[in-house]
DNA sequence: GATGAATGAGACTTCATTCAT
DNA sequence: CATGAATGAAGTCTCATTCAT
């Protein structure tokens, strides 16, 4: 039995980690409570101690994990290369961090796939769309300025590569979620991203 | 009231009907037998009578509504065209009938996204994956042809071509589900197949 | 099983008794759903399918239940008697009533004791306010008639003579609904009315 | 932080005093002990040092608290007064100490109203049940003495005006505590005791 | 062919209680 | 002395399903 804060702690991330993996694979609504606590070596009534319900669970699961590939995304976008190596770049990381992370995978679907949920979760609702509306925006005007340099082609409107890499990055996710052919598109990360870049290089 | 042959199967298609829009709109698990019911307009008991139970009916709705894409796409491969613009007409019927028809659309998350709900029907799993396994590999033939007569880029491994496909037919119809951007993203269609035709053709 | 409409509303009824005699003996908080189940030979599935939830279950009971006294006591008061001869009606009526129907006096347990669920009950506590305020100031008015035809005693407030008669119908019921010394109570139901009406005769 | 045995009493006297408070407003069974312990401001592993269960904090509280008001009944039982007076007396004290003291009041409730529980709390049935009998026991006696003394109306039985008595203080305390009209009920209790006392004057 | 009353399994949640610190 | 992490029993509620009509 575990009691002191630092042991809390403990729980709160093992429950974190099982919640997201349970959550990744079965779907919120599909997900009862007790898989969850199951999977973490504790009874249901932890849950309840640590996150007050199964929304609440949820939410703090998707902010507390999210962050990361918007931090990741966003990071590249910063980093000192051209517009176009920032992208390959940043589809790269989005890419790895998806194949290689599990966990994380799972939270993508999270991310992505579970939208259903989100119309009862209005406050979740929120806080994705002004994340995604953010991203969207950075990444068109790295676009812009890759058109600008003569490094990306011109081609009409540049929120269609914008959409181009968010349709990517959204079905890389969610086939990987998908778990099937999942080696098969591993294998493809990269090829995937050259035939991409391929396409808009000017 | 009589209820004569014709009415039942109208009391039927309309089930169908709003079963796709219901699952489309909340998933398996989150959809209720009455939530159905009410959008037909009748009560849970004609869904019984109909179809036995929920398993039942999600299955005989799958495959009642999953051919069509599964069609338009064969069609396409087929048509007289050189390999290439038979991928480029494929992506874009596809993102059209995506685009075009919400019901559809609302399948197409049945089909990609909601993944999850297939360990509970490994019937319908199984035919889910037979008919991927049977598309991946008529496109990834039609891109082998594609290279040989020297449209499309030797890239290494043409699967990797194929995935890229699917990465976006589901990315494509993953975020029109999601309900967000949805407009820009319908707007960006053709964009986005341009693209992915300039980073591929040889 | 019951299936038509006819065994619903017997149903109904049936689970409306037993709600009001397990409320009325364990309290709102200390009864389990199916203690009226069990009590109406029904599951507690039943309830819901009837009443929604436990507080809808007691808010209809109180509504459908509590009319029944009000309405004795109202007619009471629009008696052809002399002012004094209908208040002695009235409580004659009210504690008749209290004693002869355990069922009732079982609700009346839930009209005045049970007051503390109220704060859960805005709608509920409402209801009763109102119920409440009505009947005082029908009341109040008989006492001023009373007071000028000379038939009952001038003591400055006819409030006051109000105020005693809801105590004693209060603590009547109370005592009654406590289960403790009813029998003698009861027995004294005329004798404490007469006290009443000894002392504001004029 | 240390403690000393003077700050764990205070705590104690904290937690009793919050509990009469909650306890009064709520019920019984609708407090939780974590109510309680908010109440005063410490956690609810304070109260299982103290008190061992919630059972045994209500009875402790019921027995240290409940004792005044029989004390105060008593009391005015053996004044040097007449056997009338004397039932003015009590009469007063009584709903001078319903009305004064808040807390009493509560208190209060949980000896008359909240009767239900004592189904699972056998042993402060009988601690109420005796107590009752007693007074019951007491005042008849008086009323007795105040007929031989011909001071109170021979009415057939004493026993109706001990009955009206415990009617009166019961509805007066049960009213208070159902806080609607409690002003204008403080505000008659001389008068309710007019009205009574009149009723039964020789 | 369709209804809706009722069931019952199983989910979410609450909360008194224990106990290591 | 007191905390608060965790348990587990028990309660509320949901919903797929059955079946008499």
């Amino acid at each position: 039995m575990k009691r002191t804060k630092k042991d809390a702690e403990i729980t709160r991330q093992q429950l974190l980690k099982s919640a997201v993996l349970v959550f990744g694979a079965k779907g919120y609504a599909a997900t009862r409570m007790e898989d969850i606590a199951d999977a973490a070596n504790v009874t249901r009534g932890a849950i309840y101690h640590h996150f007050g319900n199964k929304k609440d669970l949820f939410v703090t699961l998707f902010k507390e994990r999210v962050d990361p590939l918007f931090d990741i995304i966003t990071e590249a976008l910063a980093e000192a290369l051209s517009p176009l190596e920032r992208i390959r770049k940043m589809l790269s990381l989005a890419f790895e961090k998806l194949v290689s992370d599990k966990e994380f995978c799972a939270n993508q679907q999270l991310d992505f796939v579970d939208i259903k949920i989100k119309n009862d979760l209005p406050e979740l609702k929120e806080y994705i769309h002004n994340r995604g509306e953010t991203l969207f925006h950075m990444v068109t005007q790295l676009v812009k300025s890759g058109i600008q340099i003569g490094e990306i082609k011109e081609t009409g409107k540049p929120e269609v590569i914008t959409a181009t890499i968010f349709t990517l990055i959204s079905g890389f996710g969610f086939i990987l979620g998908a778990q099937q052919k999942s080696p098969l598109f591993e294998a493809s990360a990269d090829g995937i991203i050259d035939v991409f870049i391929a396409g808009i290089k000017a």
